[in-house]
DNA sequence: ATTTTTAATTGACCTAAATCAATTTCTATT
DNA sequence: AATAGAAATTGATTTAGGTCAATTAAAAAT
């Protein structure tokens, strides 16, 4: 297995940068965070960070997949999202984290050190209005999830979230379809309440009904 | 069915004051704001307000409780929260309402105009970080009920959601248990991706195997 | 207090998803 | 390219929860 890479990013140049937060800071600002910003590759299946751990950074998606899960009593994993490109995680818990995180796909982060971040965030008002308005969004998509989990059909499920995986391409600027499904069978079988096997069928009855299309072979 | 009672308030001598928000501002401030808040009784299952309506109030529940629920595209309720005194809503969803309230007992709501409340949340940057809070703390709860909502056992889920109403009770000053069961089986049902008829089912087997007591006939 | 209405429980049955097991397909590694 | 390992699909069976119907209990209303 790959180990990471690390890189030192000029942020004026960054690839994502129109969809996150640095885009509201000032050209000087921006040189200045690029000191203390550092980009990461991490291979697929790299924890990134875990529940109970301070805060010590937060991070962008640059590319990549990344998902976002929390233990339950039980010892089960939950997954409660999945972030790409221009998705950002590690804020706003009361000094720790309260979940783990992820990659699924080989992902390059950009890593903030706190310290740095608090700077940006006290003496701009933008900026701390874009991170509330991140957790009300965060909100949303909690209760989305919680609206495809109480329904009792499968195939409603699978085909909600596929409705959720296409608005995320299109926020992205790519199209709404086809899908692209990084993650495995079992990851979204944990995020919809159902078993493996039972998104498998609810594939193959949604496709030999006609109500989705299968590009490749694996969707 | 008895109509709505409207009271002028004195907000210094309010019995929830030190579980809001309230409890952050001067004397004065919190004279200046009695003039614009008004309490209000409400019968059981009145709407409060809209999913998609103009926000214009802000809301803190006295006593009583409400039901916050969504209309998903199948036109059913979803449940996705019980409000308690001290809990408030109304606040963050950038210019509308996403949800729809409802009183499930006879409740009596403080209500506050929104246009009155920005001034105090503009020059009082405790207050704002209150409704930050406020806000995380509504995403946690979301997570818990996608973590109820994921198990794929009724009996789990009842206990689970038994478990967050304890805690609702301590974290209104009473005992956490027994517990009130201020909902009907409908909400609560609804509330777990149930039916009425597993709650039923599943109260009935979680008392026979004494893992849960009732304290009287209704639980 | 009595009746009417509504909510909750229980029963019988059915169905969709879970479980367990066997293939098949895909991916990674040599 | 061939093989080993992992992931996904399919099959057979079980089961928990849904559905529909009947009964009982609890609130409202008269």
């Amino acid at each position: 297995m790959k180990t990471d890479c690390k890189y030192n990013i000029d942020c004026t140049h960054c690839e994502i940068r129109s969809k996150l937060f640095c885009s509201k800071l000032k050209e000087k600002e921006l040189e200045q965070l690029s000191k203390s910003v550092s980009q990461l590759e991490y291979p697929k299946d790299t924890e990134i960070l875990s529940q109970g751990e301070d805060i010590t950074h937060i991070y962008n998606v640059v590319n990549g997949m990344v998902k976002v899960y929390q233990i339950n009593a039980k010892g089960d994993e939950q997954i409660i999202g999945f972030l790409y490109p221009g998705d950002f995680f590690g804020s706003h818990e009361g000094g720790k984290y309260d979940f783990y995180t992820k990659t699924i796909v080989p992902t390059r982060l950009c890593k903030i050190p706190l310290i740095d971040f608090r700077k940006y965030l006290n003496d701009n008002i933008p900026i701390y209005e874009d991170f509330y308005d991140a957790v009300v969004n965060e909100l949303k998509l909690a209760r989305t999830q919680i609206n495809i989990l109480a329904k009792k059909n499968a195939d409603d499920r699978v085909l909600d979230f596929f409705k959720i995986l296409s608005n995320k391409q299109i926020s992205y600027g790519q199209p709404g379809s086809p899908i692209t499904l990084a993650m495995s069978r079992s990851d979204i079988a944990n995020y919809l309440g159902l078993t493996t096997e039972s998104v498998s069928r609810s594939l193959t009855r949604l496709k030999t009904n006609q109500i989705i299309k299968a590009r490749s072979t694996n969707l």
